[in-house]
Formats: C-alpha cells, structure tokens, sequence
RNA sequence: GGAAGUUUAGCUCAGCCGGUUCAGAGCACUUGCCUUACAAGCAAGGGGUCACUGGUUCGAAUCCAGUAACUUCCACCA
C-alpha cells in the first residue's frame, strides 16, 4: 500500500463521518452501563455555525466521545432553537421583500410562512455540526416547538400559573419598537452612548409667584431661583426632551436649598403648555443637573413609581412602532428619534432651551435587535414570580452540587439570584408557544382577569364555565391569548423535556438520561439559560439537571475584537475545515481555549493541528513502509536490538506517565492542556525519539517483537488522541488494525469495527527511574548533537563519547545502546577522570568529553567554560547563604535542608569539573 | 455606584494549598540541515526584574495590603 506523503483530511473525514452515521454509533438507548448525558445548547434553528458554535461543540464532542471510550453510555442530545424574536424578525423581513407586511396577514398565514421558512432554513446548522465530527445522537434531534416540547412547555404553564407562580399584570416592561414585543430584563443591554444634556425652563405657572429674589451668583446656598423677562422658572436638564408631552410633574428633593422655593407651586411644560404640579420626593438626586427633575410616569421606571406613589395621571405618548402617540398634543406621528431633534430645535426657537450640553450615559438596546433602543413602556404582560426559583437554584450551586468552570461564574450567579426580578415571559410574537390563557367576555371593561388558563381549550371552556357560572358559554366565546411565550420559557425545559420527562414523568429515559453530566455553554447565557435550567430541574424532578457546568470563553479575533459580520473578523467555519480539516480546526479551537477565558483565534493555529495530522500520517507511513523479520527465513532476520528492548520501555512508561497527567487535565476540565500533553507525548516522545530509537536502518527489516509493540503503541496513542481529532485517528487506527490482515479480514475490520467505541488506555504504575535515566541519556544526545552543530560537524561522522564515572561507582548504561544510535556515536567509555583534548560538556554533575579530530577553539571552550562556571559559583554563592542562615537551618522542613545540602555538593562537584576542564585547556 | 477576574518570554497561556537548578509550555524567532516517514519536516539554540509598591517569612511568581492598567457582570441619576 503506498500512502500519500501528505495527508488529505477530505475524503477521510466524509467517509468517516458517514460510516459513524451507517452504523448508528452515535445513538444511545437506556441499558445497563452508567450513562454519561449531554444536551446541546440548542442552536437557533435557522442560523449557521459560527466560531462560538466551533468551540462549544469541539469541547462537547470531545467530553462524549471520551465518556464513550471509558465505557460510559454516551448520549449526546442535538437540537434547535425556535428563537421567536430572531426568527420571527428573519420572517418579517422575508415578507417583507415580497410585499407583504406582516399584519396583512393572519396569525395561521404567518405561521405557515413562518415554518416554511423553518423548513427551508433549518438544521443547515445540525448538518454543518456533522462536518465538525459531532457525535451527536441524530436520531434524538429535537426543536423546541416540535410537539413534545410545546406540549411541555405548556404543562408547565398551566401548572405554574395553577402554583401561583405565573401572573398577568401591568408593569413597566421593557418594549422592542422595532418586534413590537416585551422582553425581559435580561434581554436589555445597555451601551454607552455619547448624548446631549437639554436644560429646559419650566415657567412658574400663571398668577403663581414666589417672595425670593433670585441670586447672583449659584455657588451660595440657599435658593437659586431664576428669572427672566418672562418670569420666575425652573430648569429640568433630561436626556430625553421628546418625553415632555407626556409630563405630568416635576420633582423635587424636600431637602434641596437650591428650590424650596419651588414647593408648593406649579409649572408650566414648555411647548405644551400643561400645567403642572411641583411635587416633592427624596429619590430625586439633589447633586444631579439642577436637582428638578421632570416626571414622566408613562416612559420611565422610576417616574412611574413616583407618579404611582403622588397618584400623578399617566400620559403615553408613544405608540408600540416608537412614533409619537395621539395622546400627545404635537408631534403626533413621528418617530422618537426625528421628534427629539425637532423639539430641541423648537425649544431652543421659543427661548426655552437654557443650554445644550454634551453628555454621556447609557441606553438600553435590545439584545437581539442591538440597532433598536428599548423603551419603558406601561403593559399588560404575563410574569413568573422568581423569589420561589430563586430559593430552590442557588443551594445547588453554592453547596457544590452543581460545579462551575471557572468557578468565578458562581458569584455571578449568585449575584443574579439574589436580586431577582420577576421574569416577563409573554411576547407580542406569534412565532412561538402561544400562552395557554383563553378570555372569555366580560361586562367590565376594566377586567383583566377575566381569562382561564389550561392545557387545552376544551378544558379552559369547562374552567370558564365554572368560574363566570354562565353554563351557556361556548368555545366559540373563548379567545385564546394572541401572546406567545419567551423563548426561554421552553429551553429552561430542555435536559428534562429532550427525554419526555414533562409530558410523562418517571419515564425510562428521563430516569436513565437525567441529570445530564455536562452542561457546555457560554457565560452570556448563564441567566436565560443556565440558572433556569436549575430551577425547573428542581421545580419538576427536585434534581439539578447537570453535574457541571463549563463555560467557554467568546471567540475574538487575534486582535481580542469580538467577531462580528459588520467587522468581518469572523472566518467561516466550513471554509476552515475545508482548508485544515475537521481534525486541525478542532485541535486550534482547542489549543486556545481554557476554560473561561476569552479566546484569540488567529487562523494560523489551525495549520498547527493541520501538521499535527500530517506527522502521526507520517508515522503510520513510516511504520507500514518498515519490513518486518519473519523469524522462520533466516536471510531476514533482525536480531533484536537490546536498545529496542529499553526503547519500548522507555516508551511504555512515558505513556503512562503522561497519562496519568492526562487524567487529571480531564477532572479539572483542562482540555486545553489535556489535548497538549496528548500532542506532545505523540510528537516529541513517540516520532521525535521513540521511533528514531527503533527506526531500522535503511533496507533492514525490524524484529517482530519490537514492531508488534510499536504498533500497539501506536494503536494507543490513536485512542488517546481520538476524542480530539476523531477523523485522522480513526483512519490511522483502521491502517493499523488491517496491516498484515488480507483484503478479506481487513474488509472484515473496516466494516465492522471503529476506533470510537474501544476502551480507552488508563494510566498504570510507571516507573520513574527508567524515565529519569531516559532523561539523561536523552541529554548526553543533545550534548553530543550540539558539539556537532557548533562545530559543523556532519550527523554523519561518527564521534566518540567518554563518560566520566566516579570510582566504584557502577555507570548507568541502559540507555547506551540509544545514545550511540540517535548520538551517531561508535563507543561510550566510562572512565575515572577527565579525557585530554577532547570537547566536554555537563550531564547533571557527570562529565562527559567527546574527543576531535580538529583542532578545538581553545578560546571559544575556555569562555563557554567560564561562563558555567561564573553560573555554578553564583548558584552555589546563593545556596551557601541559605544554609549559612542559622534560621532556615533551623526553621526549614529537614527535607528542604536536605535538598539544598544535595544542591551545595552537586555544585561543588560541578566547579570542580569546570575548573578541572580549564585547566586542561592551558 | 457595587462586585468579580486578569496582569509571567514577541504572542497565547500554565505554574499560584510558599521550598525540586523554578522561572515553564506551545507558537513565533535565530542557526544549521532537502539525513529515503514527514520542509505541513529534522536538529540545536536565544529570549522574561513573574504589572508596580510595601508587608509577612529563614525563604515569595505563589500569602497579605495598597496602586495602576485591562476585562467582565450587576445597578441605571433624569
């Protein structure tokens, strides 16, 4: 078989992947073996995989495919998120290239256009996730709105709704005027925003005037009123001077000096020209711009509680698209934004601006329309009490039953938790789950509780029937809530709803799948998702829903900017591993991404994990390429090198040793370093030395024994490296199951067998001797191999190598016959004492001198020499010190003495060797 | 305004329950090599006052306090 010298990823991966799907290798049901759980963060069913989505599942593919390689019963749970509000706006604008707005249409017209769009466009993400590897267990795939998860979502409505825990009321929430929808707090960023500060006069109203002059000057206590030909006034500094139409008082501080002498009176709203009361309260901030502020209860949070608490009239003046409201005597009809200008213009031309200026502050942004700026508005929406949730998520949390990685984010949460506000979860979007709640008519239009809520309308006609008394009432009566649901209202469900625990509790899978292990996700999500996800996995089966959450950084590009599309700095992922592989971009992600911490993605380092699956390619080329001693034809047979025999050992030891590392990065969900150690241990021990130390030479074949071991080796290292680069180890591991097999069996193998599901190599006792005195030969080699190169002698040229053993000291020469293969050295002779003429250098405290046949630069030794010697002095000053003081003597542990006396001799030893070495030179 | 985190080589990071010659890794860099597995490679190298200041200690990258810079979360004073 002739192998390629490059590896190409292409072909391997597809045909991989698709023989992984073939045989349903990836698919999980209940059985005897401890489950090992993960549920996908679902993916917004119509988007596609962008560099968040790359990590994220890297690391959730290479927990399962780890799980699944101890044993464990590995199910990996993909699906999709309907996303109302970004797929709903998807939609609208879809329509609205066609022509058709959204509301010429009716709500099942929508819907239908909706799921079109649905179909057209989504799980383009779930199959791009198949080019990465994931082991997903497709035949799980689920959405959010299919129709056991609706069904849930509605369980749980009608069942909080029935605690007690879902109310409908009037509050202040949080308005998209763009999706004309409510959203919760959480779904509110705010940006800094450079803005203007308008100072308007208000005058004091008709016939009202006031017994204080005003004063000079404004840096003397007291009032400080103003005047002017008009008037007495006072002046409101605001942010937003287009929410004066809907004023209804200003305020100020009782305590204020500056304006006792507006208490008691009214003003006059400039341009309006609605009188209105001065009323008093200690919330306003007598520091901030002239300590009056104007009150404007339909359009903030905090003017709605003073208005609610001085029983003020509320004035909206917006309507739900942000343009000006027919409750507002001008303006009517135009844009918020359009009207803020104008009215600064208009103000400032009726001489009723007292100045402008510039100001920043912050303004509330949609989050997932981050051009709209959301706007307090006054509605009637449905809410989930969270005092409750927030009692019963944050113990598992801060007990330690749930971990955090990083465990910083427990603190965040805990945060959260303890400031809980109640979460409105209704949504003015018809692309969702539609609230259960069915009105029936009412005598009083005031009534705003004239609903029933139930799973079904069936049941809510029953319901209604019972609570109005009216027999006669009709479905057709009945009118279910136009409002769908947040979309977290149904991913809070997911690890229970994914395996039907909602709709049929204590079914086998929710008892066998639940709690999930693993939870892999980002930190921007650790409120809409993460929290909630506690909270409904103790509201419906009082168990949290994973053991541990791991939270990944966000992917930036090498500069640290986030990656957007407007920047183009976000590469695309399927281009990526078109160009590296699966397998190389995997192994960048993963290179550069510790748990939590921000991730600088530079492309280049996919071309690292690209090389990386080149050189193992490379090494299974070597080996296939090898002839091996058939042991019956004694024309070929390769006597067993002693050297190969410490190779292996040396070898099988290291293995374990890095192993047992290995291990550990796993518990502490270091992958990063865990994929590190698997990538040098395969780089450096395995094809930089071990395979040198057995590498036949040209021409001749290999003992059997040696080669069977490399190969299990190398077999091992496959496994070890496979839950990170599952397509390259894969095909190499089918290379070398099916060497030496005939086309049958090999057939045999490659159909029926796969690297995924074969047990994973643990770590063993090792022993650390033969892997300190690999160490050292491994140095006498470089030694000898930098005299080579400093002195441009060829590898070729074979040198000698004199070591220098103590007197009846036995030398340590397991590893000679390595050091004289990969040292290209002819003899290693240990002697008693320094060798004239020869180049010397230092391993630990031995001596070893290679003689030439050149002419050594006398000079250029005698400085090396010098230098060493300054260091070892200054280092043996330095450990004098230390054990001249009487205190450390006294005060240090008797092993940190004893460790430092050890380092006294060995640099004793070693001056006296450098000395020694000079002296020679002269 | 409140809280948390970060600061170690050119870059990205590890080390931080104080004590191995402790100052590390990968990449990048320098030099020399097309040595029949691999130039997507091989070999050998150079490189850091562990942000700063002080303290605790026999001993500090590691513990404590303060300072500075950056990042994130929460709050939202118009």
């Amino acid at each position: 078989m002739e192998l390629a010298s490059k590896y190409d990823p292409r072909a391997v991966e597809e045909k991989w992947y698709n023989f992984w799907l073939e045989k349903k290798l990836f698919h999980s049901e209940p059985d005897n073996r401890v489950p090992y759980t993960i549920v996908i963060p679902p993916p917004n069913v119509t988007g596609v995989l962008h560099m968040g989505h790359m990590l994220n599942n890297t690391i959730q593919d290479v927990l399962v495919r780890r799980a699944r390689m101890m044993g464990r019963n590995a199910c990996w749970v993909p699906g999709t998120d309907h996303a109302s509000i970004a797929t709903e706006a998807k939609v609208v604008k879809s329509l609205a290239e066609k022509g058709i707005k959204k509301h010429d249409l009716s709500r099942e017209q929508f819907l239908e256009h909706a799921w079109e769009w649905t179909h057209k466009h989504g799980g383009i993400i779930l199959q791009q996730l198949r080019t990465l590897g994931a082991s997903c267990d497709w035949d799980r795939t689920a959405f959010t709105m299919d129709e056991t998860r609706s069904e849930s979502v509605t369980k749980v409505f009608v069942d909080l709704y029935n605690k007690g825990l879902i109310y409908r009321g009037l509050r202040m929430i949080n308005w998209d005027p763009k999706a004309l929808t409510a959203l919760s707090t959480e779904e509110v960023v705010y940006k800094e925003e450079r803005s203007k500060l308008y100072y308007l006069k208000y005058y004091l109203a008709d016939g009202e005037n006031v017994d204080v002059e005003p004063l000079a000057t404004d840096d003397r206590e007291g009032n400080i009123v103003h005047k002017d030909e008009k008037g007495y006034y006072a002046v409101v500094a605001t942010t937003r001077p287009e929410t004066i139409m809907g004023d209804t008082a200003m305020c100020v501080n009782p305590k204020d000096p500056k304006n006792q002498w507006l208490r008691g009176h009214h003003v006059i709203v400039p341009l309006v020209g609605r009188k209105v009361r001065v009323i008093e309260d200690r919330y306003v901030d007598i520091e901030f711009g002239t300590g009056c502020l104007k009150v404007t209860p339909a359009h903030d949070v905090n003017d709605y509680n003073l208005g609610k608490t001085h029983n003020l009239e509320t004035i909206d003046i917006f309507n739900a698209d942000g343009t000006i409201s027919e409750q507002s005597p001008l303006y009517v009809g135009m844009d918020r934004f359009a009207c803020r200008k104008q009215i600064a213009k208009d103000l400032d031309a009726a001489g009723l601006m007292e100045k402008v200026e510039d100001y920043t502050n912050k303004v509330g942004y949609s989050e997932r329309n981050p051009d709209t700026a959301i706007e307090p508005r006054l509605s009637l929406q449905w809410f989930v009490k969270m005092q409750h949730f927030a009692d019963i998520a944050l113990p598992p949390v801060m007990n330690g039953e749930i971990k955090f990685y990083p465990e910083k984010y427990k603190n965040t949460y805990r945060q959260w938790l303890e400031n809980i506000q109640d979460w409105c979860i209704s949504r003015q979007l018809w692309w969702g789950h539609r609230i259960p709640a069915y009105y029936y008519p009412s005598q009083n239009p005031d009534d705003t509780e004239n609903f029933v809520v139930a799973e079904t309308a069936e049941k809510a006609l029953e319901l209604a029937r019972q609570k109005t008394g009216n027999t006669n009432l009709q479905a057709s009566d009945l009118k279910q809530e136009e409002c769908a649901l947040d979309t977290w209202f149904s991913s809070w469900l997911w690890p229970i709803s994914l395996f039907d625990g909602i709709n049929n509790p204590g079914n086998k899978e929710i008892e066998y799948y639940y709690p999930t292990v693993d939870l892999i996700t980002a930190p921007d999500i650790i409120f809409f998702w993460v929290a909630r996800m506690i909270m409904a996995g103790e509201e419906y089966l009082h168990k949290v829903p994973f053991r541990n959450v791991y939270f990944t950084g966000v992917v930036r590009d090498k500069l640290g900017r986030k990656m957007s599309k407007s920047l183009g700095n976000s590469p695309d992922p399927i281009e990526l591993m078109a160009q590296y592989g699966a397998d190389g971009v995997r192994m960048g992600m993963l290179l550069t991404a510790p748990a939590g911490n921000d991730i600088l993605f530079d492309e280049k380092i996919c071309e690292q994990g690209r090389n990386f699956s080149n050189k193992l390619w490379n090494a299974l080329r070597l080996i296939t390429g090898w002839q091996v001693d058939k042991g019956d034809d004694s024309n070929n047979q390769a006597t067993k090198q002693p050297s190969n025999e410490m190779a292996v050992e040396w070898m099988e030891q290291r293995m374990a040793q890095v192993l047992e590392g290995i291990e550990k990065d796993f518990e502490q969900y270091r992958l990063s370093e865990a994929l590190m150690a698997s990538y040098k241990l395969a780089w450096d021990d395995f094809c930089s030395w071990y395979l040198e130390m057995v590498k036949p030479a040209y021409g001749t074949p290999i003992d059997r024994e040696t080669y069977d071991a490399t190969i299990s080796i190398f077999n091992r290292l496959m496994l070890i490296l496979h839950p990170f680069m599952p397509f390259v180890t894969e095909e190499i591991w089918h290379a070398l199951q099916t060497i030496g097999k005939d086309d049958e069996q090999a057939a045999f193998i490659n159909a029926n067998y796969s690297i995924m599901n074969q047990h994973l190599p643990t770590s063993v006792f090792y022993d650390q001797r033969t892997l300190d005195d690999c160490d050292t030969a491994r140095e006498m080699i470089a030694g000898v191999r930098n005299i080579r190169n400093t002195r441009g002698l060829s590898p070729k040229e074979q040198l000698e190598l004199f070591v220098v053993c103590g007197e009846g000291k036995m030398p340590n020469n397991r590893f000679d016959g390595i050091v004289c293969k990969l040292g290209n050295v002819s003899i290693i002779q240990y002697v008693d004492s320094k060798v004239e003429g020869a180049i010397s250098f230092m391993v630990g405290t031995t001596e070893c001198f290679v003689p030439l046949k050149q002419n050594i630069d006398v000079e250029a030794e005698r400085k090396k020499l010098e230098d060493d010697l300054r260091y070892a002095e200054g280092f043996l000053a330095s450990v004098m010190k230390k054990l001249g003081n009487e205190k450390f003597v006294n005060g240090a542990p008797e092993k940190v003495v004893a460790v430092e006396r050890q380092k006294k001799a060995d640099a004793e030893q070693k001056i006296a060797a450098l000395k020694s070495q000079l002296e020679n030179l002269k």
